[in-house]
This record gives C-alpha cells, sequence and structure tokens, in this order.
RNA sequence: GCGCUUGUAGCUCAUCUGGAUAGAGCAUCGGCCUUCUAAGCCGAGGGUAACAGGUUCGAGUCCUGUCAAGCGCACCA
C-alpha cells in the first residue's frame, strides 16, 4: 500500500511539474508513514512541507495541490490535509482483508521479501577464543548474531555465516601449558599453579581425558619444568613474564610435536564443547573458520605484501608497522613483531581480505569493548584498494547479570563466569534467544537472572507464545465439539470482519513485512520482537472481546477462524525468526 | 588526558532515521472467569526526554558545550 501511495503522490507530483505548480528539478524523496493516531487516517505524507521550501510556498497549498492532482484509486476513501500540511489518507478496511489471503497462499514464507537481491553477505559472530566454555556474555552475541543472519536470509540475502576461531597466538599458548601443568598434577606432581593461566575446571577435564588417552607420556618433574622460572606475581615477579616462560619451557621439553597434541586436544577440546553449546541454543555455523589457516595458506603474508606495495609500511624498531594514521587511526599499529612474528591484527586484515576476495561483504558482530578496533581494519582494507563500506562492524554491549540484586563480575581467566549453558539450562533457549534480541544491541543491558529465572509473567515471550498457543487451544476446541474450518469459506466472508479489534489485528497483519524488512536493513532485531508484541496484544483483546466458535453464524465464524489462523502464521514466522519455539500448548 | 558509545515514567525499554497530544511492559491502584487456557482482558495514576544553547515550518531524534555512566587507548588476542 505504501508503495501504491508514492507512486500515486509521484504522479501528481509529475503533473504539478508539468503544469508548472512545482519546480520541474525538484525530485522529492516521498516517505510515507502509517500514523500513530486513527484519527490522522491510515497513512500520512509529509511531502507538501518538504517542498514548502524549495518551492517557496505555503505547504497547506501544495497539499491541496497534491491531492487535487492524485489519480483516483477505489481503495482510498478519504484524503485530507492536516496540521501544518500532512496529507492524510483513508483506506477502506475492506482492501486490507486481502493480506490474509498472501498469508495463506506465502505460509512460512510470508513476510519475505528480496530487497537483497542475492548478494552475499557473510556474518562473522561469537568468534570468542577457544580457551574456555562461552559464558553469558557471549550469549547476547550469539542471539544478535543469528537473528540478523535470520532476518538477512528472509529479506533476499544470501547469508554465510561464520565463526573465525582463534587457533593461534599467546592466549592459545597459555592455555596448552594450564592444560599441561594441570596433567602433571594428575600425574601426581605437586606445583604452583600461575596466577596468569586459565583455571576453570573445565582444565582439569581435559587434562584427565588427556591422561585417560597417553597415560604419562608427556610427563616431566615440577622440578624440571619450574627450573630457573621467573617469580609468579605473588612471589614478587611479573605474571606475564612467569606464564611467557612457562609457556616456552612446555615447548622446550615436550619438542613440537608433542606440544601440538596438547594444545590441540585443548582446542578441539573446548571448540567442541562450544559447538554443542551453540546448537543447543538454535545457532548453526556454515563455516568455522581457522586463523591458522591463514598462516598456513599464505593468506597473511599476502596481505602484508599487498599493504607493503601499497606503501602505508614502514620498519621502525624492528617491527614492521602500518600506517592507519593516514586513514583516520589514532596510532600506527604493528603488523610484524621485532621477533618475525605477524600480530592478531595481522591474521584479521587477511581474513577480512580473504573473505571479501570470496565475494562476501562483511558483517562482524564484535563485543563493543573491541569499537576502538574498527578505524584500523578500516584502514587497512582502504590501504589494499578494498571499499571499506563493504566491511559493517555491529557492536554489541555485553550484558551485565545481576544475581540477588548484586553485579557479578566476571573473567575467563579466573573461572569465575556464568556460562552460557547454565542460563539455558535454567531458563531455557527460547528465553535466552528472546531476551537478549529484545533490546537494541548497543544499549547496556542488565540482565536479572532471578528475573528471568523465576519464569514470571515478566518475561514477553510467553505472552508472545501464548497468543500462537492460544490459537491453537481454539482450533482444538473446534474439533472436540465436532465442527470444522473451513478456509475457503472463511475467505470468501472476510468483509464480516469489521469489528474495531479485527480492524486492527487485520492492520498489524499488513505491517509485517515492511516491519521484517526495517529490522533487516537497521540490523535490529528488536523491532521484531516489538512487533510481536503488538501483534499478540491485538490477538489477546480480540480473544477476550469476541467469540471464535459461534455455531449459529457458520460464514461469520469462518472469517474470524481464518483471522486468528493467519495471526497465528505470522507469529509463528516471527518467533521463527527469533530462532524461538511457537508452541503448540502452554 | 584523548577517542567511541550511552543518558526517555519508580524499574526495563520503544519511538518507523526530523513529524501531529513521547508510547509499551513490569511495579502501584481499581474492575473482569457458570462463556474458546486469567501466562489473559478493561481502566487509572505516573514525563522539564541528563542539563544549557543552536539549526527550521517542526527536535527525544541533527549541531555545539557542560555533566554523568560504560568501554577503549599493547610489538595481547
Amino acid at each position: 500500500m505504501k508503495t501504491r501511495l508514492a507512486h500515486l503522490l509521484q504522479q501528481a507530483i509529475s503533473s504539478l511539474q508539468t503544469q508548472g505548480e512545482l519546480p520541474a528539478e525538484l525530485s522529492p524523496n516521498i516517505q510515507i508513514e502509517h500514523t500513530r493516531d486513527a484519527s490522522h487516517g491510515d497513512y500520512a505524507c509529509n511531502l507538501a512541507m518538504m517542498l514548502a521550501k524549495p518551492a517557496k510556498k505555503n505547504p497547506r497549498l501544495i497539499a491541496q495541490a497534491i491531492i487535487d492532482n492524485l489519480p483516483a484509486d477505489s481503495d482510498i476513501t478519504k484524503v485530507e490535509i492536516a496540521g501544518p500540511g500532512f496529507i492524510n489518507f483513508f483506506i477502506n478496511p475492506l482492501s486490507q482483508h486481502a493480506i490474509i489471503n498472501s498469508i495463506f497462499q506465502q505460509g512460512e514464507r510470508f513476510g519475505t521479501s528480496n530487497v537483497g537481491q542475492g548478494k552475499k553477505v557473510q556474518v562473522e559472530f561469537v568468534s570468542a577464543n577457544p580457551t574456555g566454555p562461552l559464558h553469558v556474555g557471549h550469549g547476547r552475541g550469539a542471539a544478535y548474531g543469528a537473528t540478523i543472519s535470520n532476518l538477512l536470509s528472509a529479506t533476499g540475502y544470501q547469508v554465510h555465516r561464520e565463526y573465525y576461531v582463534n587457533d593461534a597466538g599467546r592466549q592459545m599458548d597459555i592455555l596448552g601449558t594450564s592444560v599441561w601443568l594441570r596433567y602433571l598434577e594428575a600425574c601426581g606432581e605437586t606445583l604452583t599453579f600461575p596466577s596468569n593461566g586459565y583455571k576453570g575446571s573445565y582444565v582439569h577435564d581435559i587434562a584427565a581425558a588427556l591422561k585417560q588417552a597417553h597415560a604419562d607420556k608427556f610427563l616431566q618433574t615440577t622440578a624440571l619444568v619450574f627450573h630457573d622460572i621467573c617469580d609468579d606475581e605473588p612471589a614478587g615477579g611479573d605474571k606475564e613474564q612467569h606464564i611467557d616462560a612457562l609457556i616456552s619451557r612446555a615447548k622446550e621439553l615436550l619438542g613440537n610435536d608433542h606440544y601440538r597434541i596438547i594444545f590441540d586436544a585443548a582446542l578441539n577440546s573446548i571448540l567442541a564443547d562450544i559447538r554443542d553449546d551453540l546448537k543447543g541454543f538454535g545457532v548453526e555455523y556454515d563455516n568455522w573458520f581457522s586463523e591458522r589457516s591463514l598462516m598456513d595458506n599464505g593468506a597473511i603474508d599476502k596481505a602484508i605484501n599487498k599493504l607493503k606495495a601499497s606503501g602505508h609500511m614502514y620498519q621502525k624498531d624492528g617491527a614492521w608497522w602500518f600506517k592507519s594514521t593516514e586513514f583516520g587511526d589514532e596510532k600506527d599499529r604493528v603488523v610484524i613483531r621485532d621477533n618475525g612474528q605477524t600480530t592478531y591484527f595481522a591474521s584479521d586484515i587477511a581474513y577480512h581480505l580473504h573473505t571479501l576476495d570470496r565475494g562476501f561483504d562483511i558483517i562482524d558482530v564484535w563485543g563493543s569493548d573491541h569499537h576502538g578496533y574498527v578505524p584500523r581494519v578500516k584502514a587497512a582494507l582502504l590501504a589494499m584498494g578494498a571499499d571499506p563500506e563493504r566491511l559493517k562492524v555491529l557492536l554489541v554491549q555485553f550484558a551485565v547479570l545481576y544475581k540477588n540484586g548484586e553485579k557479578m563480575q566476571m573473567s575467563t581467566r579466573s573461572g569465575q563466569f556464568v556460562t552460557l549453558r547454565e542460563l539455558r539450562e535454567e531458563i531455557g533457549a527460547d528465553a535466552a534467544r528472546y531476551f537478549y534480541v529484545m533490546r537494541k544491541s548497543e544499549q547496556h543491558m542488565d540482565f536479572d537472572l532471578d528475573l528471568a529465572t523465576s519464569q514470571s509473567n515478566e518475561n514477553p515471550l510467553f505472552y508472545v507464545q501464548y497468543a500462537h498457543a492460544r490459537v491453537c487451544s481454539v482450533m482444538r476446541q473446534l474439533s472436540e465439539k465436532g465442527l470444522s474450518y473451513q478456509r475457503e469459506d472463511g475467505l470468501a466472508n472476510l468483509a464480516k470482519l469489521t469489528e474495531t479489534h479485527e480492524i486492527n489485528l487485520i492492520d498489524s497483519l499488513n505491517r509485517y513485512p515492511e516491519k521484517l524488512q526495517q529490522a533487516a536493513q537497521n540490523y535490529e532485531p528488536h523491532q521484531l520482537s516489538h512487533y510481536l508484541r503488538e501483534l499478540a496484544t491485538q490477538f489477546h483483546s480480540y480473544y477476550n472481546s469476541q467469540k471464535f466458535i459461534i455455531e449459529d453464524d457458520q460464514p461469520l465464524m469462518q472469517a474470524r477462524l481464518t483471522l486468528i489462523n493467519a495471526c497465528k502464521q505470522v507469529l509463528s514466522n516471527g518467533l521463527n525468526l527469533l530462532g524461538v519455539e511457537a508452541p503448540e500448548s502452554m
């Protein structure tokens, strides 16, 4: 309907331009919006006010001129000027009924569109370091990334979901060494665990499995392992130097092959856990991309050479620096360290270049603590001759957990965190998924565990699901009474739906497709969850005011059943996109 | 100190990218189950949109400044 009105308005403008009433060079951006107040009709347009200045005329006069030149349309019952120059359109409610037919024709595809035109886009999200289980902070990124992917897919993009696995680098070495030390303990050695090591219980588990599989193959004495190692922080030393020394010692004593076995055991175990965890959260990937593979297949060298060739690299203090300040970054960044190792930044540049080369536009979902990282990645893309506009970084503010009214501190290293798995077990994946995307992603979010676990009606997910379940319940009641639902009869009798609740409900159904597009284009799943809540409200209100099973008026009954089934379909479609169950009963 | 983000009802959040009288939920108060699930419905109260300026027909929305909160400012990832 919006596009139809826009088309009519465009025609009106054109004819006014030929008449010389409006300057010919104007090509106004026609904006049409739903009205908030029913007394303003169904749709409103601010066109006349937009034209007032360039046309140098009173907006209300322009509005009148536009209306006079508007081609006739049988579904428009009234057009009027309001306020400072709004053009308000009143639509014949019966014309809105057509949406119900489309809902049944398109079924679970209703609402989808092709605005993306099959464009390839990669959504990279979560990508937490595989150094421990996912915690509730990652949960928000997971829910958000997965839902964004669903929304883009529903609006015609070809979506590729990817998890970038940081399987290289110092953090992973710390993990591997932590596992080894726990393994030594399991073998009976006594040692002081490094303050900077990973202390979670899962490290013990991996170590135990390692001992199970390899017995004491990797055993070394504590005396040998800690010989000449600089002091840890509690002993007055530097914890970073201490752990780095232990890593070197591990590599030295174990040798490359054995070190790799332990390292990979840790990596694979944790990755398997993360994969399983996300699956239970309804999040699945098309690809798990290994950072190490970038090193092995030369992608990093390729990217670095490209940067060097661009003339934006220089050497200083034995390291290679990328001159990102030339592209608006705060400072230049090291790409190759003085010890010859490439930095994480180098991997990331290579990863982004590689993804663009694969033909994808990129959407990265990052924790907002990484926001300072965005300019340098864009700078690198620009320097390598790529279009930085092809990279969109969406920042997700980590949720702050509250339990017993107290803020919970979390840290992966210390092993003190609420895991995503625990959250799922407590409140269920559905509630967690819905809760996470209810708010704008960059908004700080308080996650009150007591509230979420109480399963109270505070959680709006129940409200939406209940609407769906209620329709199912009505249908069950219907068959228990020996009656049947005849959709064709219902569709033929939609004209009987003239009651206020019915008109409102149908109006809401009409808005779903554009709402979906809007949510997708703005990467804002919360728009969809808000819409679903409104739709559920319309339905519950209708449910309480009218009976659907009315045996003495078959045509009206069939029409109403048709309406609520259409409503059920849209609720189900929307919940589905949010990765949430649409239950038949509750 | 510099940069990014945020500031809307007691609480948690919307406000369709600048539109008409700023809306929901929770909490509070008052009503509705012999009738398709009361996890529901109907109604009431609750606001200087942090603060101060500016831009224009019009600003919660854009610009400037102030204040407050979060995050970031590595040859870590």
